[in-house]
DNA sequence: TGAAGGTCGCTTTTT
DNA sequence: GCGACCTTCA
């Protein structure tokens, strides 16, 4: 038997060791948060205090619930399918299918993803003469979305204005559409989950007599529709392990409510409040900076990070004077962090807003270094993807509009706006699908919308006995897709992108232990499955906790999807990873919201600017800038061994030239920690906000009080040399060179001391000997070489 | 029906 | 400055 408890500290144990009460532990960033969750699940379970059946544990991404279940299978030999491991949507949608009776949903529903949801709203917007310009569909759907994650249906919602009765309205239309069709968005996979257990007492209180363990990472992200489901699920007897760190809540704007801690603290009495405070991730200086950084905060449950590594290095900071400059310091240090042996993946590089990874990205190019950039499209989301998905769902839910308007023209077969529009509108008139409206479009519309059904009901003939693999790829092939993009110039990757998505299926297929010649549409039987059978529709107030007997007969487990239905859900609410040059070792770029849960030995901030980080927009809304602040102390503890802190005076924004002061972070670190490569101008001495260049010479820009940190002033004894980056290679561009004498009609005689961009954009920093240092737009200014 | 041209907006994002 | 999305036109 495995010691679980060894090398646990002594806070790690008393949390993972807690009797079964409500208990909240604060979790400060590389404290082994999710060690002390796996650890629990384990120890509960080794020491007979818990079956797997009754374990339910919530996390926020898929990439999370993976992980822990992997763990947890590596730490002791049970089988994790007898848990409910998964995130909100995940274990909702499990409950939802297994009860879609009582749920009032139809067996095959489909789960619609912000896009789908947004073009459902469109659709709905149209068929009604909504103007778009009054109400633009996309605050429509915040609205709703806001309204369900609030726990409020239409008739719940205040209506306070003749705005707002409008948007009630919409939101009621789009629920019957919804309800018409089959098909849930996100939020309500949560709501009507939520409804289901309020409405439906037997039901209730067999899950709640299940799940005797309830356990929650990331507490602080969990808006107020899932508080209020955990509220539900636990009931009076069961205890909540809730793990979380109030310091790391950078979720609010999508609703996630740290109040939920306090709230969860006082309405569930907790007795067990546990901090762990010691970090096993950064050296000295680093938590320094992040300790007292986020002391600045008013409200905070309060802790503070340790560690037993010392100092370490300091904080190094820079000043560029533009985004460019910043970007190319940036890649010789990291081109030097490299030939100290770091690994390229061992380096990131953090930015408050995506925009500004476009003058990394293309400095890193430059200079050879591969690179990742996280974010942007996923493998589910691609097009094409979508396209084949939509063929999918139709065969297994015709009703599914969405679905249909997607594709019912795609590939192109004839069906133009008129013909959608004769169909939307016979479907309004019989309150049926468009699919089910066909019939009654007369004419050469009716024809062609005639021959899409019919390839609808043939794909769906043809696979009634395919396996899941088998029906992707016939889909993909029978939908025309495939032929559509093999004749595309640029359809190759898209048809490999189809290739996957069979790829995909049959992944899922054997992940699922479905055998593969388990036919797709068909509720399989899985000899020795340990997936827990559960009540149809609970009877009386005796509730028997089923623990995981093998399925026999399909008709009493409902809870079992087909595999068709389970890879939909899948593809719904598992977007997938994207698609960048996923296994190379790349250094790695990605917004500080991305970074969360990540470490890296060494760790670029960049673009502290103010407007930037703390971002501009933050200032206008309540507690805006203690979560920027906490946004701040997430990026600093990302880092092991290596922070560097960097800030440009100018940067181009929406094409824009910007002109920023430093960060306000900058003076709520330990000076102490900070080491500067530029020197440090105090704050009295900067000018900021910013330049409407007024006045100025239209060729040249600089700070007005004509100062800056020049190039020949840096102090640092970097590991990299001075920023005079790729100078040959700006020298070709330019026909400049640093260190050049040049002549200009105004300013006189003067040296180049830096050299940026090329073509049209490119600039040069010269240091005049009447008129100080000034930039130049080459192809303004008339710089004339001095022999 | 697709290409071309114009307009809009622009912080962060998982499910 | 740039991409996404919408409308327009041949």
């Amino acid at each position: 038997m495995p010691d679980l408890l060894a090398n646990l500290n002594p806070e790690q144990h008393a949390a993972v060791t807690l009797p079964n009460e409500p208990a909240l532990i604060l979790a400060g960033a590389g404290s082994g948060k999710t060690r002390v969750l796996i650890t629990r699940i384990a120890w509960l379970i080794q020491q007979g205090l818990a079956s797997p059946a009754t374990v339910l544990a919530v996390t926020f991404t898929n990439k999370a619930a993976r992980e822990m279940m992997g763990r947890l299978s590596a730490l002791l030999p049970i089988d994790t399918r007898g848990m409910w491991i998964g995130t909100f949507h995940g274990l909702c949608n499990r409950m939802l299918r297994a009860h879609y009776r009582d749920a009032g949903l139809p067996a095959t529903f489909q789960i619609l993803d912000t896009a789908d949801q947004l073009s459902a709203i469109k659709r709905l917007m149209k068929g009604l003469n909504i103007d778009d310009e009054k109400y633009p569909a996309k605050n429509l759907q915040y609205f709703i979305n806001n309204a369900k994650e609030q726990g409020l249906r239409p008739k719940d919602v205040d209506v306070t204005d003749n705005f707002n009765r409008k948007f009630v309205e919409l939101y009621e239309a789009y629920d019957q559409q919804c309800q018409r069709e089959g098909v849930v968005d996100f939020p309500e996979l949560l709501l009507r989950c939520y409804e289901l257990l309020a409405h439906n007492p037997p039901l209730r209180a067999h899950y709640q007599a299940r799940f005797r363990h309830i356990l929650v990472d990331e507490f602080q992200d969990t808006n107020k529709l899932q508080y209020a489901w955990l509220k539900l699920l636990a009931g009076q007897n069961n205890a909540i392990f809730a793990v979380g760190d109030d310091d790391q809540s950078i979720y609010a704007f999508r609703g996630a409510n740290v109040g939920n801690m306090r709230d969860f603290e006082e309405e569930f009495r907790v007795r067990h409040l546990i901090k762990l405070e010691q970090n096993y991730r950064s050296h000295g200086y680093i938590l320094d900076a992040a300790n007292q950084l986020i002391a600045h905060n008013a409200r905070r449950l309060g802790k503070n990070l340790r560690t037993d590594a010392g100092h370490g290095e300091p904080v190094r900071v820079y000043e560029a004077a533009t985004d460019s400059q910043e970007a190319g310091w940036i890649v010789e240090e990291i081109r030097a962090l490299i030939n100290t042996g770091l690994a390229r993946h061992e380096i990131a590089v953090l930015y408050r807003s995506n925009a500004q990874s476009r003058t990394i990205e293309h400095t890193l190019v430059n200079a050879g270094i591969p690179y990742r950039v996280y974010g942007g499209l996923r493998f589910f989301e691609r097009q094409e993807v979508k396209h084949a998905l939509a063929y999918l769902r139709l065969i297994d839910n015709p009703s599914d509009d969405t679905a249909f308007a997607r594709v019912v023209n795609f590939p192109a077969r004839g069906i133009g706006a008129r013909s959608i529009e004769q169909l939307t509108d016979a479907a309004r008139l019989y309150n049926c699908s468009m699919a089910a409206a066909i019939p009654y479009v007369a004419g050469k519309a009716g024809s062609s919308l005639a021959g899409f059904a019919n390839l609808i009901a043939k794909m769906r003939a043809e696979t009634q006995q395919m396996s899941l693999p088998e029906t992707v790829e016939y889909t993909v092939r029978a939908s025309g897709l495939a032929d559509f993009y093999q004749n595309e110039r640029e359809g190759q990757d898209r048809l490999e992108n189809l290739q996957e998505l069979v790829n995909a299926a049959a992944a899922f297929v054997s992940e699922e232990g479905y055998g593969l010649d388990t036919p797709a549409r068909s509720i399989p039987l899985r000899p020795g499955a340990t997936s827990a059978p559960e009540l149809a529709t609970a009877a009386g107030d005796e509730v028997e906790v089923l623990d995981a007997p093998a399925i026999t007969d399909p008709a009493q487990n409902p809870d079992v999807m087909t595999p068709l239905a389970g890879f939909l859900s899948h593809a719904s609410l598992e977007a997938g990873d994207n698609q960048a040059q996923a296994g190379q070792d790349a250094v790695q770029l990605m917004t500080v919201h991305a970074a969360k849960g990540l470490e890296f030995t060494a760790v670029f901030i960049t673009g502290l600017e103010e407007g930037l980080f703390p971002h501009e927009n933050s200032a206008m809304e309540a507690d805006g800038l203690e979560e920027e602040r906490r946004l701040m102390y997430v990026a600093i503890t990302r880092a092991k061994e290596r922070l560097y802190l960097s800030f440009a005076q100018s940067r181009m924004l929406h094409g824009q030239t910007r002109y920023n002061i430093r960060s306000r972070f900058f003076d709520e670190l330990p000076q102490d920690t900070l080491k500067w490569l530029t020197p440090k101008v105090e704050a009295g001495a900067r000018w900021g906000g910013r330049s409407d260049n007024a006045g100025w010479g239209r060729d040249w820009f600089a700070r007005p009080d004509g100062q800056r940190a020049g190039r020949d002033e840096y102090r640092g004894e970097p590991s990299a040399p001075l920023p005079a980056f790729a100078n040959e290679q700006r020298a070709a561009e330019t026909g400049f060179r640093v260190g050049q004498q040049v002549f200009h009609t105004k300013f006189g005689e003067g040296t180049i001391t830096a050299l940026e961009g090329s073509g049209t954009d490119a600039k040069a920093q010269v240091r005049f000997k009447r008129h100080g240092e000034k930039w130049l737009a080459l192809a303004v200014a008339k710089l004339q070489p001095v022999e």
